[in-house]
RNA sequence: GGGCCCGUAGCUCAGCCAGGAUAGAGCGCCGGCCUCCUAAGCCGGCGGUCGGGGGUUCAAAUCCCCCCGGGCCCGCCA
């Protein structure tokens, strides 16, 4: 870790972690770990806890700490309390030490790795298969995905962001199926069903599923389910081109055995045969020109669109295939070409403790080998998945793979992981993450693309702009239409983008439209709208002369507050950085903007008649400025300077 | 049956990994504040057996064990 760069008062703080660590042995990164605000103001600004380290009387080592850190700094006094070692802040001499950063032109930031520190650091994320829209769990997928992309650049690291299509599967042969019946192409449908074409290409595809599931239910015998299925049909069918649904529903149900057919599509695809392979590549296409559209929408770009095909046309996978047939690991499970998962998890794991934390080996771990080709001579997703994950390390020479993939998937990802052990691939097996996280659903139920039942992103963008541009005009009579619909895009974009990265990442969300719609405190518009009040101020003010500023100014308690919390911000974003937690990044900036309106509604600076404490609010607007400027960028949320 | 994630105020969540100082926000509800840098704001009030029980510890929301509730995963699906 390091903090270079991190400002006066960061710098003040890594100071006494150096004194720590040279007096009582306390690694530094143990130190910022434990770091934290004080609950009570008496107790001073910082507090460590140092009597979990050291028994008896803190004192005297405290004291020893303390001139280490003022041979270093002048603005930082220790004392000891309750076996707490806490950091008191001198504001005056601070804000005289803020004044030589700024005279450097240093402007406050997320500070970045040393250059030998930075790693490449691939992040796959979104990776939505190209059947239907992007929906509100994709959303939340491509937020973090996105988000963790910007921090991690922002930090110092290269980053390559890939998005994988998997096109070669049972649900593109499902979409497949059905534009084949209809005989037309993508953008044909969707001009025929006046849709977006991710949109049309969706309807088709929940059609063509369930009249498979459907036929399905009905050889099974299972009267309930077909009833169900064919109510479903109904919804979808009122929801399109009600002679396009029929047609595919007849069609289907005249097919005596619809799996198959899929069957055969999907290994007609595979194996790189027309007319299957322009069909599918043209859906897929399509699809991804609409995910395009509403991914640009919310600020999310890709440097590369990786095809699953062409790691299985390229002859990755085969390549990959071989490789496992030449280890030990190799097994036959009901007649299919399996891979020993246990047993590479008793050689190469065994009972190291540390392993297993690092592999997140679940206690009684125990599984059947994972099928790697079927008996029709067809991979499965995670077969291809391992070369695929190899393919990410060797093609962008990348030290470390991010994973941005639903918690659901934990059991296929610790397989791929441990698959690439079994190959030997030990560096990759230990540096690809698996970043999981918890579904978003609606409320009752899970969201389906094979039924249609979902809350597209495209529509709740545009409900949020609707309402967005509805406040906006009731703010501002005479605002211009077009700037205040490019206002209303930003604030949309800043709420869904906001509450999706707010929570942890392992919390179930329950989707709500009104939560997303609120632009209210805890929200992304509040901190839009704090930016924007923020930026006013300087904007009133003009520029700043630093020459004029008085420290003593920050002795006032509020500004002072403000002031040691914005300068936190280099430290906080670092570890949050470090740590992969945009959310601590929102809550940090949540608190930043509560501290700010609270100071804002009291102390004006424009007015301020004392020139030199006016220089130094104005310096106090500009740090949070750009504080929450850096801050709302790493998380995605466009930054206004007029609400 | 086995495993994983979640359970904190009426609702949504932070704090748990790295145990400590009076458990923090927001929404909602009640009551106030716009001749003064944007009221998407601010101030005040109501609201908590930290799912339950045991254990470890000087100290447990935090660590360990058991139980309960919600979700997910254990497929020749992705």
């Amino acid at each position: 870790m390091s903090y270079e760069n991190g400002g006066p008062l960061v710098q003040g703080l890594i100071v006494v972690g150096s004194c720590l660590d040279s007096t009582v042995k306390v690694p530094l990164d143990v130190y910022i770990k434990l770091l934290d605000r004080t609950p009570r103001e008496e107790y001073g600004d910082f507090g460590f806890p140092l009597g979990r380290f050291i028994r008896g009387d803190l004192s005297s080592i405290v004291d020893s700490i303390s001139e280490c850190v003022s041979r270093n700094v002048d603005f930082i006094i220790l004392t000891t309390e309750k076996g707490f070692m806490n950091i008191r802040v001198l504001e005056d001499r601070l804000g005289s030490e803020l004044l030589n950063y700024v005279g450097k032109g240093w402007v406050i930031d997320a500070p970045k790795v040393n250059p030998n520190e930075a790693k490449r650091i691939v992040i796959e994320h979104t990776s939505a298969n190209p059947v239907h829209p992007l929906h509100i769990g994709h959303a939340r997928n491509a937020s973090l995905g996105d988000s963790l992309s910007r921090m991690l650049k922002a930090r110092g690291h290269i980053v390559i962001r890939r998005y994988y299509v998997n096109d070669v599967g049972r649900q593109m042969a499902v979409v497949a199926l059905g534009l084949r019946i209809l005989g037309i192409s993508p953008n044909e449908l969707a001009s025929r069903l006046n849709m977006k074409i991710d949109h049309a290409i969706g309807w088709v595809y929940a059609i063509t599923h369930t009249s498979i599931d459907y036929v399905s239910a009905n050889n099974r015998g299972n009267i309930n389910e077909a009833e169900k299925l064919a109510s479903i049909l109904a919804k979808l069918r009122e929801r399109g081109d009600s002679k396009l649904a029929d047609y595919i529903i007849n069609s289907i149900l005249s097919i005596d055995n619809p799996e198959a057919l899929l069957s055969e599509i999907m290994a007609r695809y595979e194996y790189g045969l027309e007319p299957e392979k322009s069909l599918i590549m043209s859906i897929a296409k399509a699809v991804i020109e609409g995910f395009n559209m509403t991914l640009s929408r919310i600020g999310v770009a890709f440097d590369y669109i990786d095809w699953e095909s062409s790691i299985v046309w390229s002859g990755l996978v085969a390549n990959v295939l071989e490789a496992i047939k030449q280890s030990k690991y190799i097994t036959k499970y009901k007649d299919t070409l399996a891979l020993d998962i246990m047993s590479i998890v008793r050689d190469k794991i065994g009972d190291d403790e540390s392993l297993r934390e690092v592999f997140k080996i679940p206690k009684g771990f125990d599984i059947p080998p994972m099928v790697l080709v079927r008996s029709d001579g067809t991979t499965l997703y995670w077969t291809r998945d391992i070369a695929y994950s190899i393919f990410k390390f060797r093609d962008s020479n990348a030290d470390i793979v991010i994973n941005v993939i639903s918690g659901e998937q934990r059991l296929p990802q610790l397989q791929i992981r441990l698959a690439l052990l079994g190959l030997g691939l030990v560096r990759e097996a230990h540096n690809m993450i698996h970043y999981d996280y918890e579904i978003v659903r609606l409320p009752g139920r899970v969201m389906s693309g094979r039924r249609g039942e979902y809350v597209s992103l495209d529509e709740i963008l545009d409900e949020a702009k609707a309402r967005a541009l509805q406040e906006i005009l009731a703010r501002n009579t005479s605002i211009d239409m077009s700037l205040a619909e490019s206002i209303a895009e930003k604030i949309a974009v800043g709420a869904i983008r906001f509450s999706l990265v707010q929570p942890g990442a392992l919390k179930p969300i329950v989707f709500d439209v009104e939560k997303i719609l609120n632009f209210e405190e805890n929200t992304g518009p509040y901190l839009q709208y704090t930016y924007a009040r923020a930026h006013n101020i300087l904007e009133k003010h003009g520029p700043i002369d630093y020459r004029l500023v008085d420290p003593t100014a920050y002795k006032d308690r509020e500004r002072r507050s403000l002031l040691i919390h914005t300068l936190m911000y280099p430290l906080i974003s670092a570890k949050a950085i470090d740590e992969l937690r945009p959310e601590d990044i929102a809550s940090y900036l949540l608190k930043l903007a509560d501290i700010f309106n609270r100071w804002y509604q009291r102390d004006s600076v424009i007015h301020e008649q004392n020139i030199g404490f006016r220089e130094a609010k104005a310096l106090l607007v500009k740090l949070v400025r750009d504080a929450l400027s850096s801050g709302l960028t790493l998380l995605g949320v466009p930054v206004l300077e007029r609400m």
